[in-house]
DNA sequence: TGAGAGCCTG
DNA sequence: CAGGCTCTCA
């Protein structure tokens, strides 16, 4: 990319460029008094009503803390182990090879996040036992019947967690805000509840950690012996190489390479996928290491290169060392909506920079991430281990807030999305405050979560298009104006968050007004305006490509776009912001 | 020749 | 916003 600085004696020869009127203040100076990227203060998200009837949900808090209760949830616990023998019960009767990565797609971004929604069994394993041994007799049926049990044990015990987890934090976010009396007067009521669910807590992680690996050891080496140590000592060695290596390990031309061996399911466009259920949780105990060493060191971005940046590995990567920074406290949100110019250099530098999580910054800021920016829970590697292995599914109907959706570890081919919804649509309009020029390369990289086809793309590129087309129309409706209204000198067209260009704008791509557009997109604008004012004054408008000269100044200005828009979930997010 | 920009239309 | 069309470009 070039010409990223605006220069405008490049494209103002005459000193009119620079005669800004006294109380412009410069957008492309984020530093300026500027709120942070998505000022609106939110209460905290409300808190799930953790669903599926799990009756823990409807305990008083304070009978958590007394020790029958805590007898009794032991108990509970042991019941279901005893109960592990049951088989789960079937998704359906085609339950193929890909039908397990298939449960989540949200088909139009809207889809209630509790509807229909059926007890669900993880069933990855499943998926890849069958495709890696799928000539295995009854021993290999034998050996998914088992792994069902233990997954569909694994996955109660997890929910069941997942209920502690968000005790503590709720408990957490009411001492940290006090934005809610109620729950203020909740906790005075329960005193010293977060301290002892936590024990709870941190003891059942424990349990569940050590009952995850042993199971997941023994179904790899059961089902997957010679793969299982190969997807380790691959997935290892990525994440020692940094997302340099990673980048270079998944790029290769059109094609994506997953990381594990491709097999017929996992031609583009099918759901299946082996490195489904080795990225990241069936991976077991490497992922501790895996944790400790993002969290330990920070999380270097990866660079912008027009790389494809997309096969599985390398996109759940980042997203996952995103999640972990967040979840361990590593998380500073900047302003990462106004400050885009200084990018490249950021980007180039590599250095382990604050974290910018757009969605988290939107009203996704809540609950949880947010606390965890200031009070980060003591999560042990086991623990985020738990959480990995997740279903991501689970965590979207049960996490309590949109921040917590970016728990969402890694980008399963399941969550892979094979047309573009609302929240993509959204999710493009404020990248255009970014780039009004994307090229089809740079919306591959920010659009990780959809399968992309030639169709995708031209849709994605035909939205920029229509983005510019209703852009240009803006601008040149306003520059005309102001030649009418007797403007004489360009440069004092100046569009400002007051203007009524910018409104209009914001208008169209930032409907909610949740998004702090970038100074940067100011200037761009502003000089749009002004080009279009001096061409329509000199009369350049009788020719019928007038506007060509125009477009291609404008197209030289694009931003790098924030890497969090990058972040897993997103789209997602968006449309519920 | 395919991709993409831009224009027009609904 | 999408579809259809023309035009440009590599």
């Amino acid at each position: 990319m070039v010409g990223r600085n605006l220069d405008p004696t490049v494209l103002f020869p005459s000193s009119q460029a620079v005669a800004l009127p006294h109380d412009y203040k410069c957008g492309a100076c984020p530093g300026e008094g500027q709120a942070l990227a998505f000022p609106r203060t939110r209460g905290p998200a409300p808190l799930p009503c953790a669903g599926d009837g799990d009756q823990l949900s409807n305990q008083h808090p304070r009978e958590q803390l007394c020790d029958q209760h805590l007898r009794a949830k032991r108990a509970r616990v042991e019941s279901i182990i005893q109960g592990m023998s049951l088989p789960p019960t079937p998704q359906a009767s085609d339950t193929s090879l890909e039908a397990p990565f298939g449960h989540e797609r949200e088909r139009g971004g809207d889809m209630p996040q509790d509807s229909k929604r059926k007890p669900r069994v993880p069933q990855q394993g499943l998926g890849a036992a069958g495709r890696v041994a799928p000539t295995g007799g009854s021993s290999h049926a034998k050996g998914c019947q088992q792994l069902k049990e233990q997954l569909c044990f694994l996955e109660q015990q997890l929910r069941w967690l997942q209920e502690k987890f968000y005790q503590v934090c709720d408990s957490e976010d009411a001492a940290q805000t006090q934005e809610d009396s109620e729950k203020v007067e909740d906790r005075g009521d329960t005193g010293g509840l977060p301290s002892a669910v936590r024990v709870l807590s941190q003891a059942l992680k424990h349990e569940l950690s050590v009952v995850t690996s042993q199971v997941v050891d023994s179904v790899l080496k059961t089902l997957w012996p010679k793969a299982d140590s190969h997807i380790q000592k691959q997935h290892q060695s990525l994440l020692m190489l940094g997302p340099d290596a990673r980048r270079e390990y998944s790029a290769g031309g059109k094609c994506r390479k997953p990381l594990a061996k491709p097999s017929p399911m996992n031609a583009p466009g099918s759901l299946g996928s082996p490195q489904a259920e080795v990225l990241p949780g069936a991976l077991g105990k490497s992922l501790s290491s895996y944790v400790a060493s993002f969290s330990s060191k920070g999380v270097r971005k990866s660079s912008r290169v027009p790389s494809m940046g997309y096969s599985l590995g390398s996109a759940t990567s980042v997203q996952h060392s995103q999640l972990l920074s967040q979840l361990l406290g590593h998380g500073q949100h900047s302003p990462w909506g106004s400050d885009s110019r200084e990018s490249p250099s950021a980007l180039e530098r590599g250095c382990p920079e604050p974290l910018e999580l757009p969605w988290g910054s939107v009203k996704l800021r809540s609950s949880i991430v947010r606390q965890q920016q200031h009070h980060p829970l003591p999560l042990s590697p086991a623990s985020m281990e738990s959480l990995a292995l997740l279903p991501a599914g689970v965590v979207l109907r049960d996490m309590p807030s949109s921040g917590l959706a970016m728990c969402r570890l890694s980008l399963t081919p399941g969550q892979m999305q094979e047309a573009l919804t609302p929240g993509h649509l959204k999710k493009a309009k404020l990248m255009f405050f970014f780039t009004r020029y994307p090229s089809s390369t740079l919306l591959k990289t920010y659009f990780l979560d959809v399968q992309f086809s030639r169709c995708i793309t031209s849709q994605l590129i035909k939205w920029f298009s229509n983005f510019r087309e209703f852009y240009y129309i803006q601008v040149e409706k306003f520059a005309r104006q102001a030649l009418l209204e007797g403007v004489v000198d360009a440069c004092t067209l100046q569009v400002s968050r007051d203007s009524e260009l910018f409104r209009a704008l914001n208008m169209h791509y930032n409907k909610g007004n949740d998004f702090e557009v970038p100074g940067r997109f100011l200037e761009v604008a502003s000089l749009t305006l002004q080009e279009f004012f001096s061409a329509v004054r000199a009369g350049k408008d009788a020719d019928p490509s007038w506007k060509k000269p125009i477009y291609k100044i404008i197209s030289k200005l694009d931003s790098d776009i924030p890497e969090g828009f990058k972040a897993a979930g997103c789209s997602q997010e968006l449309l519920h912001s």
